[in-house]
RNA sequence: GGGAGAAUACCCAAGUGGCCAAAGGGGGCAGACUGUAAAUCUGUUGUCUAUCGACUUCGGUGGUUCGAAUCCACCUUCUCCCA
């Protein structure tokens, strides 16, 4: 084998904690081990925060190891209350395995699930019918309450109230471990690093119920060099399904990152090779502008593929450079007749939802940051009209950097 | 089961009968400066008409009043104390 996976890991970025360091490289280093990553499907769809815990799953398979990617079908119904600092909103069975269902295809795009490499499990097929009595005398019998209370992922909740649903979730997914461990001889739970608790319980129940030692270990939470979550957003979190964060707005994201995270970001999410990185480590000032252009195309790429990254590359250099098609910018539509008629600024661009309300709209223009076809809307009675069609489109740009384009149907 | 309190706009949080579309902060948006960065400064931040103005909003439903986010009743949810 090769250089050990944990050290690649390592000298990346990704580990927070581990529960014994050492036996976890000398295994990483010498066999095929199975671990397990859970996910679940509170939303009906992965994010950028999902996307790390991806790329380390991918970084182990390549190294030989067997993933297990968990969908939490059975713990999303319970709601994992680590590090919250409120409940989750309770979700539907429908709307978890409707969910769930969202992210397997998501997911082969980043581990290859086929010839038994990675397995995809649920943990609906087991929670769901378990006996209340039987899994407390099992289970429940082995949990301290005065060790779980002292735990750091339920202290916020401590403060502002947990109730008893949630404070089992740390049983359930550490069930997940044992079960896991069972079936399939899964011996290392990696995850978040505000997992950590959660893994402890598996570790510890494993130990409890067989005897044997099996190892957890944390990644670093995607957060910005001023410690907020990274991938959120005024409108939500960044999502990687294109039709919740087009690919366009996903490479811009990244393209728009702090200086102070992209190295990081370039370690986390990319499989660029490390004396890449370091060499783009040393770059100052605008030439750090190129080191986001790389991490943008390559994440996206990553995420939706060479031709989207493309698509969306092509797009930003149309509109900040020079060069480029305008074809891939988000396009809306309007009917030609309505164009030949006139349609006041307001009303086009409140229909087309480029602006939220019109309100939004005068305050923008009033604030001079309205431009269309690079000429800046100075009156909000100014009506768009068959004139305003440069090359059969118009090119509106609100502020300084979201552009959007109308075509006529 | 008993008692006390809370619910305000994207978030936190003031307001406790008219001067409240509702202080302040955060966040967002826009402008200046820049490198599609950060920091900083300025403006702005319910909707519609934009001019006066109109309408919807302070957990929900009713009520009192000329007038309610503010008072009353009931309901819902949450927190705390006692059991």
């Amino acid at each position: 084998m090769e250089t050990n996976v944990f050290d690649i890991l390592k000298e990346r970025g990704f580990i927070a904690q581990t529960t014994h360091e050492d036996k976890i490289r000398e295994l990483l280093g010498k066999e095929k081990v199975t671990f397990y990553i859970g996910f679940d499907p509170t939303a009906d769809s992965l994010h950028v925060g999902h996307l790390l815990q991806l790329i380390v799953m991918s970084h182990m398979q390549r190294a030989g190891h067997r993933p297990i990617a968990l969908i939490g079908g059975g713990t999303a119904m319970v709601g994992d209350p680590s590090g919250r600092t409120d409940m989750r909103k309770m979700l539907t069975q429908e709307e978890i395995a409707y969910n769930g269902s969202c992210f397997q295809g998501q997911m082969s795009r980043l581990v290859d699930f086929g010839d038994g490499e990675a397995l995809m499990v649920n943990n609906a097929d087991w929670l769901l019918k378990l006996n209340y009595v039987s899994f407390l005398r099992d289970i429940g019998v082995h949990f301290s309450v005065n060790r779980m209370l002292s735990a750091e992922c339920f202290k916020s909740r401590l403060e502002r109230g947990l109730s008893f649903i949630e404070f089992n979730y740390m049983l359930m997914q550490s069930y997940d471990f044992l079960k896991l461990y069972q079936d399939y001889g899964c011996v290392l739970q990696l995850g978040g690093d505000d997992q950590w608790s959660n893994i402890l319980g598996g570790i510890d129940l494993i130990r409890r119920v067989e005897g044997k030692e099996v190892y957890g270990m944390t990644f670093t939470l995607l957060t910005t060099s001023e410690g907020k979550k990274m991938g959120k957003t005024a409108q939500g979190a960044v999502w990687l399904d294109p039709n919740k964060t087009s690919p366009y707005d996903f490479y811009q994201y990244w393209r728009n990152i702090d200086d102070a995270d992209v190295i990081k970001c370039l370690k986390l999410l990319t499989f660029l090779p490390m004396e890449k990185i370091n060499e783009m480590a040393e770059w100052k000032d605008a030439q750090i502008n190129e080191a986001k252009k790389i991490l943008a195309y390559e994440v996206t790429k990553i995420v939706h593929g060479e031709e989207e990254a493309e698509k969306a590359k092509n797009a930003a250099e149309a509109l900040f450079g020079d060069g480029g098609s305008t074809e891939n910018m988000p396009t809306v539509s309007v009917s030609s007749s309505d164009l030949e008629k006139g349609i006041p600024i307001l009303d086009l661009l409140n229909d087309t939802g480029i602006i939220p309300s019109k309100s939004e709209g005068r305050r923008l223009i009033k604030q001079g940051g309205l431009t269309i076809n690079n000429e800046k809307i100075e009156s909000i009675d100014r009506i768009v009209t068959m004139d305003d069609l440069k090359d059969g489109e118009i090119i509106v740009r609100r502020g300084k950097k979201s552009y959007h384009r109308i075509v006529t149907e």
